[in-house]
DNA sequence: TGTACATCAGTGAACGCGCGTTCACTGATGTAC
DNA sequence: TGTACATCAGTGAACGCGCGTTCACTGATGTAC
């Protein structure tokens, strides 16, 4: 005997989409699938059933807009890159006119880690996720993050507030810093770990020579 | 109707431990669970049933020494970060006695990179642990690692080839960075990435003023 | 030396569960005549 | 204006599967007498 693979009953039935709006649920269910992860710390908890559940719709429907449960992932994925960039360039964009390049661009940094802090379950899926993303719209958006980086890179050292050499690789390698400096924070050991700002300090000055005048 | 549990009928049934030694099976159970882990890339993989069958024995075996899942997957983590303390200790003693300080922080950083790219899957495993360890031995183990990082910052001070500082703030910064890059090496989406050898130069250097004479 | 027995290192079958996915369907809504 | 119909946005039931875990058991081996 096997259970009704029904919608719950508890849960209010959600009202259908109007003609021509089907594609709604496609954006409904991206969204549930980030709440059941940030819910649960593991992608593992966004199961397809789950995933309907929370959207308050019934598990076929989910095959309507997603091959299967790769695909979702998958779309959950690039979803997150373009979060992460807009969290970031909101930043950047709110941050006052006259602010240094220094300053702004350890504002971003230091926003960049903050979404991951905020977001544990969501910032791990980025990096280790179960999907292989060759695909080239989730490339594209990793790639306008690190573009983002380079560029306030460049930029200080054009009013010289960092040190010369190619702003290529400071900025992967500074990158890995902030990943690996969220990535501990957040594994669920207590690693010990002294202050984030006095590490993104270092990891600016030390990997770009940034000086904060 | 169920599926009988009982060992794989191709693969050779192991030979029973002789009495008195029931213990060794512990050890063989762990040994199981990372190949299944290396061979699939992730730690989902590593289901009580797999890695009895990996064992060849049957999965209610593996209650003889584990409570459930999460006590053998903790044991696993366990004997992860004792490997890599391992292999990272082994590498500085196979170093040169006339090695400076410098270049043996740089061969062991370089070793600790290298278990990462070469064990992707169990690497994972140690940050991505879906087990709380806030079990005393792996918090030991993970402590090991990074004293052995906070001492080698130490002799390059002492030596004059490192800058003056609080060495656990470098130390722990270094690490996010070494983790930062295996991360996005292994991640799986192809990230650009320039030369590792490149990048850990510029990370010793950069957070610790490392030069190399 | 022989034999009953306790112990140890496992095994085989079964349980209930949630999962991904398929399939035939339903019922509201817009459109053609 | 009314009505038949096509389409759209879903639903409900079912499938087969592998999983974690429990339970009663088995059979080899060392030990006591």
């Amino acid at each position: 005997m096997t259970v009704p693979t029904s919608i719950e009953p508890g849960r209010p039935r959600r009202q259908r989409n109007a003609r021509g709006e089907g594609g709604r649920l496609r954006d409904e269910l991206i969204a549930a699938a980030l709440d059941v992860i940030a819910h649960d710390g593991s992608a593992d908890a966004a199961t397809i059933r789950a995933v309907a559940r929370r959207a308050g719709v019934s598990a076929p429907s989910v095959y309507l807009h997603f091959a299967d449960r790769d695909a979702l992932l998958a779309a959950v994925v690039v979803r997150l890159f373009d979060d992460l960039t807009d969290t970031v360039d909101h930043v950047l964009d709110a941050l006052d006119p006259g602010t240094s390049s220094a300053h702004a661009l350890r504002a971003g940094c230091r926003a960049y880690i903050d979404f991951g802090l905020g977001n544990p379950g969501h910032y791990r899926l980025l990096f280790d996720a179960p999907v292989t993303l060759s695909d080239a719209e989730a490339a594209l958006a990793s790639q306008d993050a690190l573009s983002t980086l380079v560029d306030g890179i460049a930029s200080c050292q054009m009013s010289g507030a960092a040190r010369d050499g190619d702003p290529f690789t400071m900025a992967v390698t500074i990158w890995s810093a902030l990943h690996g400096i969220v990535m501990i924070a957040i594994s669920g050991h207590g690693f010990p770990e002294p202050d984030i700002d006095t590490m993104l300090e270092l990891v600016l000055s030390g990997l770009a020579g940034v000086t904060f005048s």
